[in-house]
DNA sequence: GATGTGTGTATCTCTCAGCGATACATCTAT
DNA sequence: ATAGATGTATCGCTGAGAGATACACACATC
């Protein structure tokens, strides 16, 4: 479907070897390798061996063996019940659903989702900010959804999406170049943005007309708008997108029908600093 | 809402207390620190500070401080954007995806579940189970659906769901009397289960009916049935089970229409041992 | 039946990661 | 001021755990 990436871009660690941290005195090795072992699924196919674990990891053998014997206790990795192989255990979903509950934001997104889907009749969702990347948190399915149910964690990049576009509209322009030539441009479609030019000229209508639209970038017969989240100091966090399809609607149509609705939307959802006590403004 | 607990029971770990793992030398404390500093915010109804994390996970401030600051540095933590304080991060949600993707069951389970939403029109789910708990991996919502749309890990008894009794059925009696007996019991509404005899009522009315039936549980007014879902071996490690309103229908009505699709998309989902070649049939 | 390459599992010794104590610089709140 | 949070930084001693090595058991293929 979608060709493979790693889209983790510059947040993806090489486990150990990353060098980055031999000089931090706080960093602790284990944490690192634990996660690392723990991220080994993220390039995999299929149910991991403990070597290939190992490998993915990034760690050797026996050490990879002390650390899944070690998840596995936990819950944390659990062995495919057919086939042997290790696989994210169960306790991985405790931890989505404290983070789904946890973060304020999303708390106050969920009515404002469930509002916006019933206005509007498409498939609806939020995704939040990560470097290159835009991972969805929160969907709303539409009535007609043929494919994939299970998306909570699926990335998509930035660069080339219409909740990453609106991000973008927020970032100063040196940002959002440096963002495009860390991204990988390999391109979803034949219409998939090639260029940080063409990005710049989304990230400039998006500006002015406060929501982003784009056509065909994942999928051949896609629509998308989408408007930014702030935090409480301005910056994009995340976004709210509509998706629809081409064959019921055209670009501007969608655009002018749901645009004010997803801007609002993002708006409420966005931090609102408690009237004037904040940091540096009191003064 | 719902009363909180702690639901995962015996699963549940005393950090490095656990004592249990003492004398097991392939087990790596450091490991366990850093699972329990994830899972600290398990308890959590805020963005925990930094002590708070140290002693809902069972560490010293000192430990804490070390691996609150790797996780952070490897995304598995964030801060809250606007109020200091810490959370689950992006990267948790990339596990999310994996564990999704790459588990067989659930793979298979998409598409019957699309289509059981498409015939049924409540709301469809899929839950996993976990011994005295069942956890929420899919949710197909239905038209109607107005309360929160973050579902993705959230756990449910298993002893008074119409998921976990159909889990129950097909386990002996005397674990099905060992997993109650380890339950919380402690009531949801004034009609939920309560002795071990009713939760035995249920079972075995589920094993002759083929899928279980339960009323007003978790909630007042709902109706639910579900079908449980076998591995190879025969064993249940989840269910599929669809929730409606007792405002529409009675719970005869309910397990009427629906029973026979949930108990063939269970079916179809179970694991089909490959024809005649398994562990020790061969012989 | 050998042989090879995969799997998971177990044991042992030496050393450096990281434990835990201690200190400090902020804040906010009395 | 004083007191109690918060996050942050330094440091020397020691036992957790690295990493090598070995074994049991699957499957293949010749």
């Amino acid at each position: 479907m979608t060709t493979f990436r790693d889209l983790r871009g510059i947040s993806s660690f090489d486990p150990d070897e990353g060098e980055a941290y031999k000089d931090d005195p706080l960093f602790m090795r284990s944490v690192a390798r634990t996660v690392a072992v723990m991220s080994a699924f993220q390039s995999a196919r299929h149910p991991l061996s403990l070597s290939q674990v190992a490998t993915a990891a990034g760690v050797d053998r026996s050490a990879a063996q002390r650390i899944v014997h070690s998840l596995l206790k936990l819950g944390m990795l659990t062995r495919d019940p057919e086939d042997r192989g290790y696989l994210p255990g169960l306790r991985v979903l405790d931890m989505t659903h404290d983070l789904l509950r946890l973060n304020p934001m999303l708390q106050r997104a969920n009515p404002v989702m469930l509002e916006l889907r019933r206005r509007v009749r498409e498939r609806v969702d939020l995704s939040l900010f990560d470097d290159v990347r835009v991972v969805y948190a929160l969907r709303m399915p539409s009535k007609h959804e043929i494919f994939s149910a299970t998306i909570v964690g699926h990335a998509v990049p930035t660069y080339c999406t219409a909740g990453g576009i609106a991000i973008l509209s927020l970032l100063p322009d040196e940002k959002v170049a440096d963002i495009v030539k860390r991204s990988d441009l390999t391109p979803f479609t034949s219409h998939t943005i090639r260029t940080l030019d063409e990005v710049m000229v989304h990230v400039h209508a998006t500006r002015e007309r406060g929501h982003s639209v784009l056509c065909r970038q994942l999928l051949n017969h896609e629509v998308a708008i989408g408007a930014p989240i702030r935090d409480s100091s301005g910056a994009p966090i995340g976004a709210i997108h509509v998706a629809g399809s081409l064959q019921e609607w055209t670009a501007e149509g969608f655009s002018d029908s749901f645009g004010p609705l997803v801007q609002n939307a993002a708006q409420t959802v966005s931090e609102k600093a408690p009237i004037g006590i904040r940091k540096g403004i009191q003064e």
